[in-house]
DNA sequence: GATGTGATTTGGAGCGCTCCACAAAAACGA
DNA sequence: TCGTTTTTGTGGAGCGCTCCAAATCACATC
């Protein structure tokens, strides 16, 4: 169709063959140079060269290699975000706001599943290292073999209970969400307040502050669960377990939105209404907690700014590697709704 | 570190510089086409010298650049999946299905969402398309622009409404799914079934399987929603009209789920207890659906099988992209629980 | 018209792999 | 022992971009 010359230049584009830069820039009549900074979006291109070359795109139906751009610049403009459990809601937020704020400056997000890993990868990592990408977000319970060989910018979101070496930590405040429920219910006159926790490490620091809370007020504390998952079937157990033993129990705060649904499910077996006869907290209000069907009062762990926080400590890691390693705490928020109610 | 000469061909490895293939083949003293048939796990490689590649990958813990393999090579070994809404859980089954049946194949998910697009990307297909994946699984409402305009193998999972030229369908049989639910609920005695249905094909054809049945029994049809989308909310608001304009109603089958969860919080806002006042029937199967606080009847589609059927398409026609578009149904099943009881 | 200055535009040299045709080594047979 | 296969291993040529230094252009000034 094109004219090109030469073996390691131009050459006719054959038909069935994808376009490449070239093809655009002959179509254009530019240099390929110049299609690469139309493709870039970079200032200083005349604005009748930069409509010719977005016409021979359209024309050709052009679509760049990332590949190539990917090996040919230093960066591939990605960011690689670990995600474990795709059944627990929390991170819907978590990527919402990673994307709103890494969009802009044209990074793309790619998702890597620790279940779902490649030949010669041992990690989810490994993987994206393997794709390049200019900063890893951890969105998981880190674990040693994770930690990037090399110097990847990485942070850890929504997590503080491992250190992964030179990785910063963006999370909401667990803790102080911990101390939070307990505050909401023991202002509603609860004195039997429950806890539901998992095995990860968000979960300990929100059972730490369940229990610190409790220990101020001079209340019991009453704990189920923190061995397995944080599943809604591991909330169900944690739930009968804690309401078979102790009758007077009349709040319980679970670790999560998840086992929230797990423990009102427990409640609605054991005859209990709630909120007339139980209170139930949750935490992460996670798109579960808004359901009509449970109108869970929850904890919001502002999973949008902890996304947006860990764009912004990568961004910051980008321009200064050497910046010392930096936790940021994001203030969670208690959202009342229809599962908590007055002793 | 490893001494190599001459600009175009060897050099020093220099701290801080990422390993590539040459400096395996140098720590390994084998040529870098041997690490490559080592890398891409190739036969006709003798144990000696793979054991000494991998030694070397390792004591350099080298990553190879996913980058230079796809650019180099004519394929990315990737699979392409669009997906348009992490809340309804739907796509984990698919999700596992296809991951399933090409991660053995040395095939990767790449997942990309419509409302994460880059620059000069008018559709997510078209960032896949930049990706260079070998193929692509459309798991939302295809829309005409989302056709690829080159020949990547695509197919259509779990939609049968527009055809996208080209592309294969796998997809569970949404009109028998939607006899199953009314067939199970006539069963039990029911005559006033409601439906609450959304705005997409899917949820389309499981109505006409609704009505369908509900004529062939004689029974008066009774739908509400199908405006929008396919939400907890919707399902909310579309059961609560169903309720409030039919107070004979029995039975409640929504399209999905997710909605059956808001019909189910429509039911106990309208003092309807289920299943002893309302039994209800979703759609899916999801993890929701076996949470015990609904221990929902649902329609299961078999997404892990879709997933796999769909993995099969793809590799078909990577094989003879010249075979004919060819629609594959799987047979969806009912899984009863606890939401639906004799009326 | 010559000269300068900043704004545009351009060719060349890789980035790190895979593919391919061929070379070398090993295994086999007469 | 010397072909002849069969199995292994090798160098060279790109894949399609980005980056960079240098060339060219546009226009104001002298």
């Amino acid at each position: 169709m094109w004219l090109r010359m030469g073996n390691n230049g131009w050459m006719t584009q054959e038909a069935g063959k994808r376009p490449n830069i070239y093809d655009v820039a002959t179509a254009a009549g530019v240099s390929k140079s110049l299609v690469s900074l139309v493709l870039r979006g970079a200032p200083g291109v005349s604005p009748a060269r930069r409509a010719a070359v977005e016409e021979a795109i359209e024309r050709l139906n052009y679509r760049p290699s990332r590949a190539a751009a990917t090996l040919a610049g230093n960066a591939s403009r990605t960011i690689g975000v670990v995600l474990d459990d795709y059944r627990n809601l929390w991170f819907v937020g978590l990527l919402a706001g990673l994307h709103e704020h890494l969009a802009p400056l044209g990074f793309r997000v790619a998702v890597a599943d620790p279940s779902f890993n490649a030949h010669l990868d041992r990690t989810p990592v490994d993987g994206l290292i393997s794709l390049r990408v200019d900063g890893i977000v951890i969105a998981t319970e880190p674990t040693e073999d994770m930690f990037p060989g090399l110097d990847v910018p990485t942070v850890v979101a929504g997590n503080r209970d491992l250190a992964v070496p030179g990785a910063d930590i963006v999370a909401n405040d667990d803790l102080l969400g911990g101390r939070l429920a307990v505050e909401h219910l023991a202002g509603l006159g609860h004195r039997d307040i429950g806890h539901i926790t998992g095995g990860g490490g968000a979960a300990r620091l929100r059972a730490q502050g369940y229990e610190a809370e409790m220990r101020g007020r001079g209340l019991r504390t009453l704990v189920a669960g923190g061995h397995g998952q944080t599943t809604e079937s591991d909330g169900y157990q944690a739930a009968l377990h804690l309401l078979d033993e102790n009758p007077t129990l009349t709040a319980i705060f679970a670790a999560n939105d998840t086992m929230a649904l797990g423990a009102a499910g427990a409640a609605r077996d054991r005859g209990r209404r709630i909120p007339e006869d139980l209170s139930l907290i949750g935490y992460d209000n996670s798109p579960l907690a808004s359901a009509n069907l449970l109108r869970l009062t929850t904890i919001d762990g502002k999973n949008g700014e902890v996304g947006a926080g860990a764009a912004n400590a990568l961004l910051d890691r980008m321009k200064d590697p050497t910046a010392a390693v930096h936790t940021e705490l994001v203030t969670p928020e208690l959202v009342v709704r229809a599962s908590t109610a007055p002793a």
